[in-house]
DNA sequence: ATTATAATTCGTTATTTAGCGAAATGTCAA
DNA sequence: TTGACATTTCGCTAAATAACGAATTATAAT
């Protein structure tokens, strides 16, 4: 009940629902998830430790950065279809596919110009 | 989105969890459920409104009494397969099982007689 | 070494939400 | 009608949590 309770209360929050679609094609790193989402990159970071915590997210460290990306075929399989069940209930949104469009310009820039955006 | 958050944070509260797997077999009145959880039936009422809000229970008055049950057939599909994932995933822990040995003396007493204990 | 930058941690504030009891609503039975 | 009971609504308090900025950590570049 632990594990279900903290993968449920982990997506039970747009801001961190958001991070989910954002990170569906591509691993990002937290400067690149804080200009999609417009908030404190200190509010990110908490987020992504929140998804993380969860099982929802991987992290990988390359120099000054760390790049998230969901979680995949390794995880365990509940994780796997939770994430299937958020991609799917919310991929038509409104806010999902403002932040996809936002990503297109965000990823066009390398990361180390993006961060005084 | 507005539709799929409802239904995560419908979700991501314990006792609205447990409520769901009490449902699992029977529809129950409303004070069955609060003897299964053991708080207030104020507060047992809020939780229900909130997944009936969702769209994750439905209800049915018979006089004096008000019973809910999970969503079924007809429910959206999201709303089944959340309902699934929510099932699959804490069906094994301690709580639920303490719930559904209480849950076993709560039936073998007809609701007339239950709520003064 | 020093500086600059990415990310995290920490302390604080503001918002949200769970919980309760009291009061209100609705229904049955006497 | 009156009374009893199941449920809901309302107002309040306490706890959980999102958000921010400041301080800290870690790494890379000068």
């Amino acid at each position: 009940m632990k594990s279900t309770m903290s993968l449920l209360k982990a997506v039970a929050d747009d801001k961190r629902v958001r991070i989910l679609f954002a990170l569906c094609p591509n691993e990002l790193c937290v400067c690149q998830i804080t200009a999609v989402l417009g908030l404190a990159p200190s509010t990110v970071s908490r987020h992504l430790s929140i998804l993380h915590e969860a099982g929802l997210v991987t992290m990988r460290k390359r120099g000054k950065w760390v790049y998230y990306s969901l979680s995949g075929r390794d995880a365990p399989k509940n994780v796997r279809e939770l994430l299937k069940w958020v991609k799917a209930s919310a991929k038509d949104s409104e806010e999902v596919r403002r932040d996809v469009k936002k990503l297109k310009k965000i990823i066009s820039v390398p990361p180390e110009e993006l961060c005084q955006i």
